[in-house]
DNA sequence: CCGCCTTTACGAACATTTTATGGACCCTTT
DNA sequence: AAAGGGTCCATAAAATGTTCGTAAAGGCGG
């Protein structure tokens, strides 16, 4: 992939640490992004007002505004994807800030190709204009949400309701991680989110009737201890 | 006027004030229209390309691609009815607007009467190729509704009135799932969705009727907790 | 009386919920 | 570094609760 698909790409990199803010500065600009970086919260969202970036990248410990809140914040005006720097074992606070509206998380100490590809990922999203869409065509799906009828690889899958309502849930969202506390809210009703049990059957039972191996999941992926992401394919 | 006569009318609303969309898809929706929401020019246009509304309504000031500017994209493609929105005052645009296309305007602060009002006048002056038409005819189906008869392979059926209005609501949206909720709405009227035990007894009638074998049905499909489908056959 | 609509009842079919089991992964202790 | 405990995940299968299809009886109007 050539650099120059990456320009006027511009990335919001939030990090109270030097070190990491100076190295990402100097990749990301090394592949073409256009880099500001902000060194907590509120300046990030400062910074927003005069300058809207493509992705946000923020760590989760900060201070005056730390991750989850600015998450929070950003959520109220924009749609703009977020990736979120944890830390091994910071999964409350991961989990927080996906719940809050984050779209993806990288663990530190990462890989800065994973990084690279996951900033790829989002920005590869397209801004949601198909929320209200009679159909959802990516990848290997087609899904027709008036018949209620699924495609995969050109083949027709029969769906019960809750598979399928789990199934456009995701599909909608591609690339980002759903938590199981959302989803448990989205298909089950905000009253059950104590029972994550329905969720690892009934994404089995979708796997099963969607995936080709259903052992090694392409389209339906776990995110351990936090949810579920779904990628439409090539 | 019953709700019903709306059902399948298809209204795009380009505004970007988020007040303005959020009244207008809740009481336009409710009427029975089938609403998108378009946030300015430009996503109208993408909109429009897999969906073509019957009627447009469009504010006049907007980022992007502004009312007047809509207006004229639209009529190099399109003989869509365009009802704009303008603020008292805005005289000048209006006139743009209308010389670019525009057929109606409504000034805001407007009664949502008044709306409504302009929509159905614009509305009338096109009727949908559905009901103008006086037959169905597809796969093994021959539905005259002038005459109210069925031929099915080339035999005559005879249907009675509450069985027919069932076969040729399902008919004109062949594959697509049509809810009990719905069903019920439109045969037997908005008040009577709390009893869907009609709705089984007259798909089992109808398919004794149209099917040649009523055990296994091949044109009128259940689509399980969730509604039927017609698929007229080869 | 006859045709059509409404209502009821019940076994079968189906989706959902619950339960159980084994394996993978993470964290702690030694 | 290895072992052990705990949590989460995947899967199968039984239990539960709805919904579906069908037949048949009652009601109403022409």
């Amino acid at each position: 992939m050539s650099e120059m698909a990456n320009e006027h790409r511009r990335i919001l990199v939030v990090d109270d640490e030097a070190q990491i803010t100076r190295v990402l500065r100097t990749t990301l600009s090394a592949q073409g992004y256009d880099i500001r970086v902000a060194n907590d919260g509120e300046m990030a969202l400062e910074l927003m007002k005069n300058w809207t970036p493509h992705v946000l990248i923020t760590d989760l410990a900060m201070p005056n505004l730390d991750g989850v809140g600015l998450c929070r914040q950003v959520r109220q005006m924009s749609q703009v994807p977020i990736i979120v720097l944890s830390v091994r074992g910071q999964d409350r606070s991961k989990v927080e800030a996906l719940d809050a509206g984050a779209d993806d998380y990288v663990t530190k100490p990462f890989s800065m190709n994973e990084l690279l590809a996951r900033i790829r990922a989002q920005l590869r999203r397209t801004p949601t204009a198909e929320e209200q869409a009679s159909a959802i065509i990516a990848g290997d799906f087609s899904i027709d949400l008036d018949a209620r009828s699924v495609k995969v690889r050109g083949q027709e899958v029969h769906l019960t309701p809750k598979e399928f309502d789990l199934l456009v849930y995701l599909a909608r969202r591609p690339g980002k991680v759903v938590t199981h506390r959302t989803l448990l809210a989205a298909i089950w009703g905000p009253n059950s989110t104590e029972q994550p049990e329905y969720l690892r059957v009934f994404v089995g039972q979708l796997r099963k009737k969607i995936e080709s191996d259903s052992s090694s999941p392409k389209y339906l992926l776990t995110e351990p201890w936090v949810g579920y992401r779904f990628e439409p394919g090539s």
